[in-house]
DNA sequence: GTGATTGCAAAACTTTTGCATACGA
DNA sequence: TCGTATGCAAAAGTTTTGCAATCAC
């Protein structure tokens, strides 16, 4: 039930896949957040201006999600975070991430397949992304153009924007060129 | 269970809204959908072609969803629908949406609320969607300058696109004046 | 008449929560 | 020690599905 028969799962991201070849910066997904000293420094400031504990399984999931592939399940974080403490329970990963995107560490995306991602946030990098509706591979992209447009739009109509979301789905490259064979 | 407390409704658009003034499209929530006939024609092809029956159920539920504001939930359509015909079940409304977003009369959109939410397809006017997270009001939007960006942005990564979705997240122009206060 | 459709209730699934136990500061 | 955190299992809440009875064509 818990860990499991995910359909689509963000692929490891290969370094030097054709992709990275690209104009756009997707460099976020080949260097696994070397920022990790600053996410540390945010949750444990975070975590003492609440008197919350960092205990053995924060750790772990912490580190577990600065090195996994970004976009991973709460079932694919488990099943990583147990090969390094075994007995870790679903509930906890759970809460854990809640308290996380509290803290402004990680941030949820929901994708529509029914599962709720997680990716390391990076305010200084605001990105959105591509989903390969056949392979399920997810590809993150800027375009500030976009979000100026987007503002703009907003501003019109006197609304004031918190966050967005901005998703194509369709095809990724790959396998539009084996399908295309 | 099924009918009951939704959090955040789409508030069924009082014609002559402030909101109507700005300066995008969002004309489409007015006129409640006067394409109705293209609709059924679409419809009926549809079920035809497959051997489907128009019961009287699935003409209410039709009915319903062209006269309901956008982005119903499948409770508040469900309650609607059962003014007309009293002993409609959930499950038939569930069953006959799917059929409809199969057939290309109607679109699923999930704002992150946990609900989803019916709008009927206008392949003639791609729009997007300004959501209030306050008082859950819903207001769409139309860029061509950003579709344009976005296709540039598909094509950058040899993605072929074949849906996408553009939420804003924030405060809508009300309630920023009524917290203003 | 025959196969599609309906409605009810139960199942499936992900997300949340209650509670007794264990543990960090 | 004291209150936070954990883990298990059960609860929630929406979406799907099974099945016997009905109904459209």
């Amino acid at each position: 039930m818990a860990t499991g028969d995910s359909k689509t799962t963000a692929s490891s991201a290969p370094p030097g896949r054709p992709d990275s070849s690209s104009t756009d910066s997707s460099a976020a997904q080949e260097s696994r957040h070397d920022a990790g000293a600053a996410l540390w420094t945010k949750l444990t400031e975070y975590m003492d201006r609440r008197g919350l504990r960092l205990t053995g399984q924060r750790r772990a999931i912490l580190t577990t999600i600065i090195n996994a592939p970004e976009h991973s399940t709460l079932d694919e974080l488990l099943e990583t975070v147990r090969k390094t403490d075994k007995h870790i329970g679903y509930a906890t990963v759970y809460r854990t991430m809640k308290m996380l995107t509290e803290a402004g560490v990680v941030e949820e995306r929901k994708f529509g397949d029914g599962y709720t991602r997680y990716e390391i946030s990076d305010e200084s990098h605001h990105h959105d992304h591509l989903i390969c509706q056949r392979c399920g591979h997810i590809t993150e992209f800027e375009e500030p153009l976009i979000e100026e447009l987007q503002d703009r739009v907003a501003q019109r109509h006197g609304f004031k924007v918190t966050s967005h979301r901005h998703e194509l789905y369709g095809m990724c490259r790959k396998c539009c060129e084996s399908t295309a064979e």
